[in-house]
RNA sequence: GUCCCUGUCGUCUAGAGGCCCAGGACGCUGGCCUUUCAAGCCGGUAACACGGGUUCGAAUCCCGUCAGGGACACCA
C-alpha cells in the first residue's frame, strides 16, 4: 500500500453506540490518524425494520462525546458519498447484474417458506443445511419476485487472508454456501453491500470485531469474482460481559456508551478503558489519546476476548478526574451540578470544588454529590458521628473553636490555624478538635482538610451549622 | 451439530526459545503519611488449562484433549 490508509467506522443504526462499535471506531480511528490517513463514517442502514433516524442521532452523539470525530462520512464529503447505504441503493443493484451476467451470480425464486421448510428437515435429520441452487440456472421466470445470490464455485478450492491481528485463515469452498445479496426490493445484505462500498470507498484496511471473521469468506469470493483487490483485514477480540458473554444491548448496560456519560465518566477515561481492552504498549496504563495514536498498532492487538472490568473504568477515570485541567473537569461538572439542584455555579467556583474534591471521587457524580454537602444549606447529622464526636467535652472544644473562627478572615489556613490554635491551648490534639467541628458542619466524621471544608461551606453557613451542632439535645 | 477464533494471577495484560521458579495494572490486603476521608508511597496475595512431543533448554514451536467465545438469516 504506498498511498495513505483508508479505513472506516460502518455502524447499522438500529440503537444507541455500542461499547465494542465504540472500540472499533476507536482502533480504526488510531490506526487511520497514526499513519495520516482518513477516518470513514458510513451508516449501514439496510435493516429498515430497525434502523431509525433517532439511531443516526445517537450514534453521532456517541462518537461526538467521545471525540472520534470522523474525516468523511455524513455532513463531511470527501468525494465518496453519499455514506448512507440506503443512498446507494443503484450502485449494488448495477454490480449485482453484471455479477448474473457474468454466471457469477443468479435469480433465486426460492420462497423463504421453501427455504425454512428445507432447512428444519435437514435440521431433523441431523446434517448442517446446505443451499441446493435448485434455480441456479433458472431463466424462464424473469418477472416473478426473485432475490439475487452469488453462486459459489464448483468443486474443490479454499480462501485464504492473511488477517493483521489473526494470521493467515483458511477456510474451504466445501464449507461456504451460495449467500443472498440482494433482496427482490432491491436491498442489499452485509456481505454484498459492505463490498461494494469499501471497494467504491477506496477502504484500504477493515478493522472490525471477530464476529466478522467468518463473514470475510464470502466477501473474499465477492472481491475476487468482481475482479477487486480486497483490503487488509484487521478482526479484533470481542468484549464479554461480566457474565463472559458478548456484550450486548440487551442484558449488559455498560455496553450503552452514553450511560457511563450518565455515570459521570470522563470519556477520555472511557477511551483509555476500552483501549487496553484487547490492544497494550508494554506496561503502560494511562494513555491519553495523543499517545495512542503515537503508538497504535494492529501488530499489538490482542487476539483473546476480553471482559469488561468496572473497577479498572472506575479507577482510570478517578486518574483523569485528577490529570484533566480543573477548568475542564469543572466544565464536564455542571450538568451533575445541575441534576441535584445546584446549577448555575461560577466556573471559578465549580475549579474550587473540583481541586478539592478530584481526589477524592472516581466518578463526576460523586463529586456533584460531595460538594453538595457544601452547598446545600443545613446538614444531615450522621448519629454515630454525632454520638461519637458530639459530646459534652467535643462541644466545648466546638464553641471555643466557633469563637475565634467568628473573628477570622475566611481563607483555609488561617482557619485550619485557629483549629490547631485551640487544639494547642486545650493540650489535645488535633483530631479532638478537628472532628467535633467536622461533624457540626458535614454532619459526618470524613471530608476534606478542615481548612478547606470551612471556606467551602463559607463563613455564615458553617456558623449556623456549628451553632445548630451545638444546639442539638444531648444524646 | 458444522465451521472459525482463542486459552498467562479473580479481571485487563507484558512476554515473540534461554533475560521468567513469569513483570505491570485493577481488585483484595498489611503498613507509612495524617485532624478525618481520600490521594500518594512502600509491601503482600494470586497465573503460564491439561497431556504428549521438538530442543541442551518452552509460557513461548508442533500435535492432541479439555475449556471458553464467535459465526452459521431475504440482521448487521
Amino acid at each position: 500500500m504506498t498511498s495513505t490508509p483508508r479505513l472506516r467506522f460502518a455502524p447499522s443504526p438500529t440503537g444507541y453506540l455500542h461499547i465494542g462499535g465504540a472500540r472499533t471506531a476507536l482502533f480504526n480511528y488510531l490506526y487511520a490518524k497514526r499513519h495520516g490517513g482518513t477516518f470513514v463514517l458510513r451508516m449501514e442502514d439496510t435493516d429498515r425494520e430497525r434502523s431509525t433516524p433517532e439511531s443516526v442521532e445517537a450514534i453521532y452523539a456517541g462518537m461526538r462525546w467521545l471525540g472520534l470525530q470522523w474525516d468523511e462520512g455524513p455532513g463531511v464529503d470527501g468525494g465518496f458519498g453519499p455514506y448512507f447505504q440506503t443512498e446507494r441503493l443503484h450502485l449494488y443493484r448495477e454490480h449485482a447484474e453484471r455479477l448474473i451476467s457474468e454466471g457469477k451470480a443468479y435469480r433465486c425464486y426460492c420462497t423463504r417458506e421453501e427455504i425454512e421448510a428445507r432447512r428444519r428437515i435437514a435440521e431433523s435429520e441431523k446434517r448442517q443445511y446446505r443451499y441446493e441452487g435448485t434455480c441456479r440456472d433458472r431463466t424462464d421466470a424473469p418477472d416473478l419476485p426473485s432475490i439475487i445470490r452469488f453462486r459459489m464455485p464448483e468443486g474443490e478450492g479454499s480462501v485464504t487472508f492473511d488477517d493483521r491481528v489473526l494470521g493467515p485463515i483458511t477456510k474451504l469452498y466445501s464449507d461456504l454456501d451460495d449467500w443472498v445479496m440482494l433482496r427482490a426490493d432491491g436491498i442489499p445484505l452485509y456481505n454484498f453491500g459492505c463490498v461494494i462500498d469499501d471497494h467504491s470507498m477506496g477502504i484500504t484496511v477493515v478493522g472490525r470485531g471477530q464476529e466478522h471473521v467468518n463473514s470475510t469468506f464470502p466477501q473474499l469470493m465477492l472481491y475476487r469474482a468482481l475482479g477487486w483487490e480486497p483490503p487488509a483485514f484487521a478482526h479484533f477480540p470481542l468484549i464479554l460481559g461480566t457474565d463472559r458473554e458478548k456484550l450486548s444491548k440487551r442484558r449488559h448496560p455498560e455496553a450503552d456508551v452514553m450511560v457511563h456519560q450518565q455515570n459521570g465518566i470522563l470519556p477520555e477515561a472511557l477511551l483509555n478503558f476500552v483501549v487496553r481492552l484487547g490492544w497494550s504498549h508494554g506496561n503502560d496504563e494511562v494513555i491519553p489519546l495523543e499517545q495512542m495514536i503515537e503508538w497504535f498498532d494492529f501488530a499489538q492487538v490482542g487476539t483473546a476476548n476480553a471482559v469488561w472490568n468496572p473497577e479498572k473504568l472506575l479507577w482510570l477515570n478517578a486518574q483523569y478526574l485528577k490529570l484533566l485541567p480543573r477548568a475542564v473537569v469543572a466544565e464536564r461538572l455542571e450538568p451533575f451540578l445541575a441534576r441535584i439542584g445546584l446549577p448555575g455555579l461560577p466556573l471559578a467556583r465549580r475549579e474550587r470544588l473540583v481541586e478539592v474534591l478530584a481526589e477524592r471521587s472516581q466518578t463526576l457524580v460523586e463529586l456533584a454529590e460531595k460538594a453538595a454537602v457544601f452547598l446545600k444549606p443545613g446538614v444531615t447529622f450522621d448519629p454515630k458521628a454525632v454520638t461519637k464526636h458530639l459530646h459534652p467535652d467535643g462541644r466545648a472544644l466546638l464553641s471555643q473553636v466557633r469563637a475565634l473562627l467568628a473573628g477570622l478572615e475566611w481563607d483555609p489556613a488561617a482557619l485550619e490555624g485557629a483549629v490547631k490554635t485551640v487544639s494547642e491551648q486545650a493540650q489535645v490534639g488535633m483530631g479532638k478538635v478537628a472532628q467535633p467541628l467536622r461533624v457540626a458542619i458535614t454532619g459526618s466524621t470524613s471530608s476534606p482538610g478542615i481548612g478547606e471544608t470551612l471556606e467551602l461551606i463559607g463563613r455564615e453557613e458553617a456558623l449556623a451549622r456549628i451553632d445548630a451542632a451545638l444546639a442539638l439535645p444531648q444524646a
